[in-house]
DNA sequence: ATGCTAACTTACCAATCGGTAAGTGGTCAA
DNA sequence: TTGACCACTTACCGATTGGTAAGTTAGCAT
C-alpha cells in the first residue's frame, strides 16, 4: 500500500495537467483516472466530487505561486517585484501548465470569487507593490491595475504562444 | 416560416453568448436550444455538428472584429491603430462576450491554428503596424509581439474583471 | 490471530451528451 | 391542385458523464 500523501498529490499533479489543458468541463474523471493509471473511484476516494478535486488543484496552484513569490523576497520591494516577475516569466516559459490553469480558472470563476484560491497571492503582490511607492497611500485599485497588467501580459502571452506559433511558424512567437 | 438568414444568425448570436460564457466543452446543444427557444435539432439542421456551430460562431466573431478594424481606417497608420484600440477598449467594456470568446478559443485551439478564423484580422493588424515604422522593414515577430501585447492586455483585463471585482468589490476593477 | 482502517476495484446507476431517423406543417413555384 | 422544399419537431440511439454501493486487499496495532 502506498502512503496516502504521495498518491493524493500525484493525482493532483495529473489533474493539474489535464485541467490546464482542457479546462474543467473538458476534463472527465475517467480521463484523469486513465492518466493516473487507477480507476476513477480511486480519485473519488480522496476527493468526494470532481469539483473538490478541481478546488484542490487550484489550491495547490495558489500555494505554488505564493511560494515562488516568497522565495524572491528582498528588502527592497521594487527589487523583489522585479526579481519575481523575472522568474515568473522564466517559469512560465519552461512550464505553461500553471498559466493555462489560471486563465481557465479565471474564465470559469466569474462571480462569487471571494473565496478564489489565488486571493492571498494577489493580496501579497499588492502589498509589495504598495511598499514600492515609499509609504504614500495609493488606492488599492491602482496597485491592482498594475499587478493585473503585469500578470495578464505574461499569462496571455503564454496561452497565445501555441496558437500564434501555429499560425506564423514556431520561431516567431517564442521571443 | 421565418426567413432562413435571420434564424441562422439568431442561433449564432445565442451560441456566441453561451460559448463565450462557458466555453466549447461547457456548452451543450440542449442549452443552446433552450436559450434559442427551439429544439436542438433546429440547430443541427443549420449546423451539422456542434463543432460546425462553434466554427460559425468564431467566423462571425472574426468578421465582426475585422469590420471594427476597417471602420477605424485612417490615412496615418499610427492614428488608425490608436483609434482602433480606443474603440476596442470601449467595445470590450460594453460587451465582454467577444473578448471572452477569443480567450476561450485561444485555450481550445492550441495546435493546427493555421486555419484559425482570426488569422486575417491579425494579419491586417500586423500590416498596419508595419506601416507605422515609415517603410523600414521590421521583423514580423516584432510586430506580432506588439500587437499580441496590446490585444492581450485588453482581453486579459476584460476576463479578469468579474473575478477581481468579486474579490475586491465591484468598483475597484472597473477603471 | 484478529479486527480496524486506508486504499483501492468492480459493478452499476440515472442523467446527459452529440447525433440520426422519420416525420409535420407551412410556403411557394408550376 | 399539386408537389417540392424548407424549417422544424418528436422520438430515439449508443456512448459517456459524475456519482453510489458493495466488496476486496494490504498493512498495522492489539
Amino acid at each position: 500500500m502506498k502512503p496516502s500523501g504521495d498518491a493524493k498529490s500525484a493525482y493532483i499533479a495529473v489533474a493539474t495537467r489535464r485541467f490546464a489543458m482542457d479546462g474543467f468541463h473538458g476534463t472527465s474523471l475517467s480521463h484523469l483516472a486513465k492518466d493516473a493509471g487507477v480507476s476513477k473511484q480511486a480519485l473519488l476516494h480522496f476527493f468526494k466530487t470532481k469539483e473538490a478535486l478541481y478546488a484542490a488543484t487550484l489550491t495547490a496552484l495558489a500555494e505554488r505561486m505564493m511560494q515562488d513569490l516568497i522565495a524572491c523576497r528582498h528588502a527592497d520591494p521594487a527589487q523583489w517585484l522585479s526579481d519575481y516577475f523575472t522568474t515568473l516569466c522564466q517559469n512560465a516559459y519552461a512550464e505553461r501548465t500553471d498559466m493555462r490553469l489560471v486563465v481557465h480558472a479565471l474564465l470559469d470563476s466569474d462571480q462569487n470569487a471571494r473565496k478564489w484560491p489565488l486571493r492571498p497571492y494577489l493580496d501579497e503582490l499588492i502589498r509589495i507593490t504598495s511598499a514600492t511607492s515609499g509609504g504614500q497611500a495609493k488606492e488599492v485599485s491602482a496597485q491592482l491595475a498594475w499587478v493585473s497588467q503585469m500578470i495578464g501580459m505574461i499569462q496571455y502571452h503564454i496561452i497565445s504562444v501555441p496558437t500564434v506559433s501555429g499560425m506564423y511558424g514556431a520561431d516567431t512567437a517564442t521571443v
